[in-house]
DNA sequence: GGCTATACTGAATCCAATT
DNA sequence: AAATTGGATTCAGTATAGC
């Protein structure tokens, strides 16, 4: 029977050889500090946000959202999640190698506290990154912007590290030849990635997409490096850095998820040298609000909309919506309205009035869209 | 002759009537402790991360830093940066109404430490926000992602204030009528709108787009309100708020901005009160009880309501409750009751029959504003 | 089998007025 | 002032059920 998945070490200290490809079940300070001083290429790490939730959340059709109200999430104060931050980052900054980076993930609630840390601890950031989700959880109390992002730092170990690793060309060949910015685009992790238990529940309430992890490892590592991850939850991190030809570290505590991880990175099968290229990712669809036009002085508030029959108008207004009269909504509801319809293209059934001629708004768009896909030209 | 600019004030303090609409030359700090305290409705800051402080230079990026005690070094100037963001978001905070909202951008090198800092000084924030620049700077050297975007955080003054001014359903009538997202796009400012000197360089170096701006006032602001710019710049704040119809309070040091700013703001022709008006939803609307209703004749006591799918049925009382068999109480308890829910908008829930069709007794509300607004002209 | 309708879900700091 | 009550609020998807 062949040996397929990574094995817990509590030997203590590491030899050189056999902590690679493992998963040692800890305290991430603890395990760190049992590692070799800079023997790290590149960590990641995606510790707890820190959320600070309320009460129950209930969805508009009276279901609850599932929070993340693990005991891992709660801090008693910034003061005590900062001393945290300070400690594993410090951990983390000894393993790594002089060249080596270091990735964190968090939201509003954190990354702040954590990017501020980094800094103090002689850490230098390389990049801000972005995660656009293409489908994140609504704001369902209609109360904020729907949150549809998270924060990625990506810092050196010092800030006189020049030779870090950076595959400037790949990224860019697998971005359609410019250059891979940083504002980047993915799903959430669903369906069938997602880890189940056996009741059907997911198996762990933050896992994160592979394709992120793909792409930090494709752009931040050469295969064979060494991939730490203090905060190894079910080991996406693992999984991805096996499927690329490189090895990780994971540091996790709890025994159920590390269980779950050793089974899902034995299951991994790894590409072929010559496949180590990376997928390319969602491009970005822009949609262009009707406010962009009116922000971006395509149509200016005041000005009237008519259909292509001049059978109706509307006037727009500075917020971006359209009124007749007193009766103001978006374009497509308005459209509808005077229509006794129940929907309405908008786009398509208003126009501007140029000259003798009407263009309809759509055409306005696409002014928009060629404008905001137009890169600077060095 | 008409006055047609904002102009400068120097007494202390300020009478109520003075500081509207009006560039203060000083410093921010200085400036804003001669305001009244809880003036303000928002607060937008574009602070600078390299700045000249007690006549140190700030450097929290990646200017010289000496090869002797650069951590010591680093650690110095992020301490002086930190000092000057508490005491500006400190003095902002004592100007902010108790609802009011404050936001703040930049970049890596410096918002880590603004969100930190806001948070120590107990801001509560409601979103961060990307703004993802249509046509950022290549990263020349190739040895980062391209760094296309700026971090915005929105916060309001206090944990516990909740009824700042958030304009939701005109921000989604704006963005075919899906929620504003977290991650906005906008191209950099230039062009026309990028003001210059007479020797065509740029006026100012970090000028933003007014569309960005305007998203942020149209979001956060009502017509009337009074908005802060303690870095004011070339007043692209004041620009927005003028045309905006909201009023403005500019801070700026520098005399050639302040002269800029005048003459850019003066140019600016506000708008129409009518376009300025915002979309709201069901929540402005006036409260309608429903034993109006029934003591408008809209209902009649006896009448049987229904849910949309006939499942249950309850009988309208004189006292405008609906009782199912003895169990009586408002449209939303029963209407939670019946199905076994904590919680129901009976408005939606129950319909009256009529003839063969069912109408939800919410368009019977509707009816009875309608009423309601005709008598209170007569 | 294939199509349609319904149910469920995701790192969430998510109410406001009245009694 | 704390507790109660009125009643407003969701996007992109995947999974399952029904026909």
């Amino acid at each position: 029977m062949k040996r397929s998945g990574p094995v817990l070490v509590h030997s203590q200290p590491f030899p050189e050889i056999d902590w690679r490809n493992q998963i040692l079940q800890g305290h991430c300070v603890t395990e760190m500090e049992r590692l070799p001083a800079e023997s790290v290429d590149v960590i990641f790490a995606d510790p707890p946000y820190n959320l600070q939730l309320g009460g129950d959340l209930m969805r508009p059709d009276h279901s609850k959202v599932d929070a993340v109200d693990d005991a891992w999430d709660q801090f008693e104060s910034f003061q005590a999640y900062d001393a945290f931050t300070r400690a594993w980052l410090l951990a983390a900054r000894r393993v790594l190698k002089p060249n080596g980076t270091l990735w964190v993930i968090g939201s509003y609630h954190n990354i702040f506290r954590v990017g501020a840390s980094l800094q103090d601890l002689g850490y230098w950031i390389l990049n801000d990154i972005v995660w656009r989700k293409t489908n994140p959880m609504p704001n369902f109390r209609g109360k904020r912007f729907q949150n549809a992002h998270e924060t990625l730092i990506w810092a050196s170990r010092d800030a006189k590290a020049k030779s870090y690793t950076f595959n400037y060309e790949a990224l860019k060949a697998s971005n359609d030849d410019v250059q891979m910015r940083s504002d980047w685009l993915f799903p959430i992790c669903s369906g069938g990635e997602r880890l189940k238990n056996e009741d059907g529940a997911k198996a762990h309430p933050t896992q994160k997409p592979e394709a992120l992890l793909a792409r930090i490892l494709l752009a931040s590592t050469k295969p064979g490096d060494v991939v730490l991850d203090p905060f190894f939850g079910t080991g996406t991190t693992g999984a991805v850095a096996k499927r690329l030809g490189r090895d990780f570290v994971g540091i996790e505590r709890e025994e159920e998820y590390v269980k779950i991880a050793q089974q899902r990175i034995a299951d991994v099968e790894p590409l072929d040298d010559d496949d180590l290229k990376m997928a390319a990712g969602k491009r970005a669809e822009p949609r262009v609000p009707f406010a962009s036009l009116v922000e971006a002085g395509l149509v200016t508030p005041g000005t009237e909309l008519t259909d292509s029959k001049r059978r109706y108008r509307a006037r727009v207004r500075a917020d971006g919506t359209i009124a007749v009269g007193d009766d103001a909504a978006s374009i497509h509801r308005i459209g509808a309205r005077v229509q006794g319809l129940d929907a309405c293209n908008g786009w398509t059934f208003w126009h501007v009035k140029e000259g003798k001629n009407l263009t309809p708004i759509d055409e306005l768009r696409q002014l928009a869209r060629q404008r905001m896909a137009t890169a600077a030209i060095a």
